[in-house]
DNA sequence: ACGGAATCGATAATCGATTATTTCTTCGAT
DNA sequence: ATCGAAGAAATAATCGATTATCGATTCCGT
């Protein structure tokens, strides 16, 4: 075959990265490429809930086999990012404000006491790395000015990344691992929920909590973003006793 | 093909069994039968820690294709069961005695205040249920006789049950899911740690925990599981400063 | 016409084989 | 003899094709 496995690449979308002149970080698998292109497709909402994501149709876009989209499937599938309904395929899930609740509800439960652990353990590095996580935030533009609709994407990176700052004093991979699980399916609930936000000021809520935490004050941290989740999640509730 | 649908013989290939409902156990994929054996058997012990796990010895012992056994290892990397290097296959996830500690300190910080959730919400069919798992598993014996060196699968699957159901009052599946995620991890790492029990009475600890539960209080109860999971990892506590 | 069985097309699941990468082995130069 | 490079064997990753299953449509008996 052609020594140069060099498919007719289908992305002209690509040019704002340097190009390297060789690829050290270009040495990942084909199923590792696709289970990112797949999972930011349906982070950023390019599928509709409960849209069928068929192995074919992804594969030909692609310009990969089946395999590789199945196993990229199966791990998102792993992840919550996607459904799997046996001998009729895959899918976006969809998720209900029941869900979106309890993902939030589960937020509420186990940030809080992570943060504490945080507040309380963090070191010198960890004091420095909050402080660039909410500069970066503070000075990105929540909006994208052409967009509109949504949050920009460098906005929601930056978000997540403070977030992730704050409770990685706590030092304890796994208590992190849960939290990158939760905020996935928090920001996936998100996108699709029919939320309107009650007009919070986000900005100062964040700020609060840098200095609450860089204070050393775990009980007020705690405390702020219990209740930062809580404005989180309040933008969603109209009738809580239906059921 | 040959077979006819119609209701007068269908199967004459099936012996005198007693009439079932209709055989949806076997309706299971390939993919799924395989998972569950190869989840049960890391579970069990069966390989050791940083052994390889080869696809097609694997594929070869079940009978089935590569496909299959690829598609079950890729969801036990996702479920913490399996690790995954790069071009160097798959492997049973070498614990150490850190990450021991980390998945302990995490189940320490999430489960009380789920516990104290769940009381607080927890309905008269919880209640029941609590009783219940409690009752099994306080005539479950925890050693086999024979085996002696292990605690005994059923009494394994009692105690995860009876954890599981103090919290289940929560009514959250997103933290219930949780939940089963850091249990999955602790029994890995606890079955290949160098763990000497230190002599405790959990018969009585898991009866505290039946009888703060059921009473109603939540604070109790949480304090007993606090308590609880810090007894099992002190287990392990040798040396703290060895890094 | 209506209800249900048989058929057809689409797609999911599985398989066998090919390609690429790593690891082990061996050979050669210092 | 040792270190290192070339080659061989093993196995991971990927592919193309086959089989099984689902859903919709068509066809037939009442």
């Amino acid at each position: 075959m052609a020594s140069k496995p060099d498919r007719s690449a289908p992305l002209p979308t690509e040019p704002p990265e340097q190009l390297e002149q060789h690829e050290p970080p270009e040495k990942q698998m084909l199923s590792e490429q696709a289970h990112a292109r797949l999972r930011d497709a349906i982070m950023r909402g390019d599928h509709a809930p409960g849209e069928a994501l068929k192995p074919q149709a992804l594969a030909r876009e692609q310009g990969v086999s089946l395999a590789v989209v199945r196993e990229a499937l199966v791990r998102l599938v792993g992840e919550g990012l996607a459904d799997r309904l046996p001998n009729r395929g895959f899918a976006v899930p969809a998720l209900s404000d029941r869900r979106w609740q309890e993902v939030a509800e589960a937020r509420r439960t186990v940030e809080p006491a992570v943060l504490r652990m945080s507040v309380e353990r963090g070191d010198l590095d960890w004091e420095a790395r909050v402080r660039s996580a909410h500069h970066r935030l503070a000075r990105t533009p929540e909006y994208l000015p052409q967009e509109g609709r949504n949050y920009s994407d460098a906005w929601a990176e930056a978000h997540r990344v403070f977030h992730r700052t704050l409770l990685e004093g706590c030092g304890n991979p796994v208590l992190l691992e849960t939290f990158d699980r939760l905020w996935t399916a928090s920001e996936l609930a998100r996108r699709w929920s029919a939320h309107r936000t009650p007009e919070r000021d986000a900005v100062a809520e964040h700020r609060a909590l840098e200095e609450a935490a860089l204070a050393r004050d775990a009980d007020a941290a705690a405390a702020l973003l219990t209740r930062h989740l809580g404005r989180t999640a309040a933008g969603l509730q109209p009738d809580p006793p239906t059921d």
